[in-house]
DNA sequence: TTAGATGCAAATCATTTGCAATGAA
DNA sequence: TTCATTGCAAATGATTTGCATCTAA
């Protein structure tokens, strides 16, 4: 019994769709999506925070959280920790890549190599493991911060390192 | 093994040795050392502040987490974060090993193979990246909890989420 | 003697949670 | 209507840091 809000409330809430399997799809949860989308890949809690506050969207830290947890079990997203640093999000692909971090510049580069898949069935089948998760993640420099030599200062900035 | 001690303070300040590194060798970088060798790799903050002041040395969690930094930094030992828990440390060896963790015992187990190397090998080479650090870690049910089929209930348990 | 290490408590930082208010279906 | 979601603020839990006090070399 209350009419839309004029002020820093979510304007997109078109309720252009009913349910996200058997949970409600609401304005914040169908702004995240959308962020995460276009963010192609790799995106964190925080910048989700930051480019929804740009569009004039207030979602509270807690909402972020929970709804990426919701996504993550509905399978619609997945979550990469990259090194020491927060969780990265991205839409939820078939195929199977990993991640290579830059120290220096914080590029993320994909990889993908069917010799992954080949090395989690060895290593499946030699230990009757059954896998559920599978996080291959490098780091070191990128072709272009080889060169920089300039490794050692920025490797130690706090910046690069939480 | 317990109570030999009569006093709070640290006893086995032998003066074994001098520098380490050009660091103080103190009492407490000594225990430490000494407590994640015979853990026989694994063991994380916590868990040495438990096994010190079962022992009767009550060490600072500052000071573990100052030393195990050091330890880092002087090559000593190696850190994992192992999925979203909290970092393990182990004394730092030569060969290339991962590890797999089981979701619902929490059995870490380690894995070897020259395929890690040859990927890792094949993307240094493809993307020019200088890889400094490679990171393997499978999630999934050991051959044990794979046959008791309580995995939804267990994994859902706080205390393997953190 | 003295640079560097320790302990303590307070500070960070990311993430979670309790609870009352709000909103989707 | 009704139950799930949201926002807020406080709680957590791991790790870090400032500072005064110790201690290895």
């Amino acid at each position: 019994m209350r009419g839309y809000n004029t002020s820093m409330k979510l304007r997109l809430s078109r309720k252009q769709s009913g349910k996200m399997q058997g949970h409600p799809m609401t304005a914040q949860r169908r702004l995240l999506l959308e962020l995460i989308k276009q963010a192609d890949g790799h995106i964190d809690a925080r910048e989700l925070y930051r480019l929804a506050s740009i569009k004039g969207e207030l979602i509270s830290p807690a909402t972020i959280y929970r709804s990426l947890n919701l996504f993550k079990t509905l399978g619609l997203v997945d979550e990469r920790r990259l090194g020491k640093m927060r969780c990265y999000y991205e839409i939820k692909r078939p195929s199977d890549h990993q991640h290579m971090v830059c120290n220096c510049c914080g590029k993320i580069i994909e990889i993908e190599s069917p010799l992954i898949r080949k090395l989690v069935n060895k290593v499946q089948n030699e230990h009757g493991f059954n896998v559920t998760k599978v996080e291959f993640y490098l780091e070191g420099y990128c072709e272009q911060c080889s060169d920089k030599e300039t490794h050692k200062v920025v490797w130690k900035s706090p910046k690069n390192r939480r």
